[in-house]
DNA sequence: GTTGAAAGGCCCTCTGC
DNA sequence: GCAGAGGGCCTTTCAAC
């Protein structure tokens, strides 16, 4: 076996490979995006190019799903925030459920363990229009029940932060 | 009223709306914060400076909430996503739950109208660590009963978009 | 809001350690 | 794998329309 054959072997086995200082850049960008490399560079005590290989690192390998403007719901005219709890019959009503992926109120959707099927997390203008989106879960064939959960307050909302 | 003071006011009242070019860029910033204001501005038929503005605009009115880096939840160590709906027997309680945003495992809390108190998002390294969370709120005086549904799938998980 | 241009800063790469 | 220096792109601002 070559040298350059270990340097790679070494170099894949690195890959999705997430270290101390990997954390601490992962939790500063999870929380503002906008820092440069040499603001990451002060902070975790590295130059800026350092930084900015590690981050390509993360990005490349799915690490960083992507970087994202966070929006106010309430400001952009989603006032009405709620859980759905989605019972279906069989699994194609729930992957009829999934094609629902493009509707824009509809911010999560999640399969579950326990006596619910579905997890749905949806976002709209007024009650009215989350009655309208209930209405369509109603009319799938194999639609079982729903519960849905309206949330009065928000105390946290954020993304999944580093260990 | 002075010509001025007019010209204040309609400025005053600009603050805060959200046209449909404004609401086209926040699409597009919601998906993906590291496109440039030259391509914004291909998109919506606006100058690099217009473009420029306006997104300025949208942060400081606080309608773009934050720019951030979504991570992977199985890549950083937390491979098990759960929602946990607790029932608390008073506000003090309540309190104390809102205190828990410190753990950085407690990605959402929302309290909610029905007949549970508070909805949580938690996403930990493994069963285990779930359950020791799940232990802490048990020794909360006030608690009154949790359910928990564990994720199985993602199938969607984003945040808000425009209308 | 647009165009055009200019200044500054940051990204990104390359090289050497 | 990390630090220092350079080219170049893009942001950001300012004019004039």
């Amino acid at each position: 076996m070559s040298e350059d054959t270990k340097t790679v072997r070494r170099t894949r086995d690195r890959r999705g490979q997430v270290d101390a200082t990997d954390r601490k850049l992962l939790g500063l960008l999870a929380q503002n995006a906008e820092l440069g490399y040499a603001e990451l560079g002060k902070k975790t005590h590295l130059s800026a190019p350092a930084v900015h290989e590690r981050v390509k690192r993360l990005k490349h390998s799915g690490v960083i799903r992507a970087t994202v403007a966070l929006l106010d719901g309430s400001k952009i005219g989603r006032s009405l925030l709620a859980f759905v709890h989605l019972e279906t019959s069989n699994w194609e009503t729930t992957r009829r459920v999934l094609d629902m992926s493009a509707f824009p109120e509809i911010e999560e959707i999640h399969t579950v363990a326990g006596d619910t099927a579905m997890i749905l997390k949806v976002r709209t203008e007024s009650p009215a229009a989350l009655e309208e989106l209930l209405s369509k879960f109603h009319q799938l064939d194999g639609f079982k029940g729903v519960r849905t959960f309206i949330a009065l307050g928000t105390y946290l909302e954020r993304g999944p932060l580093p260990r």
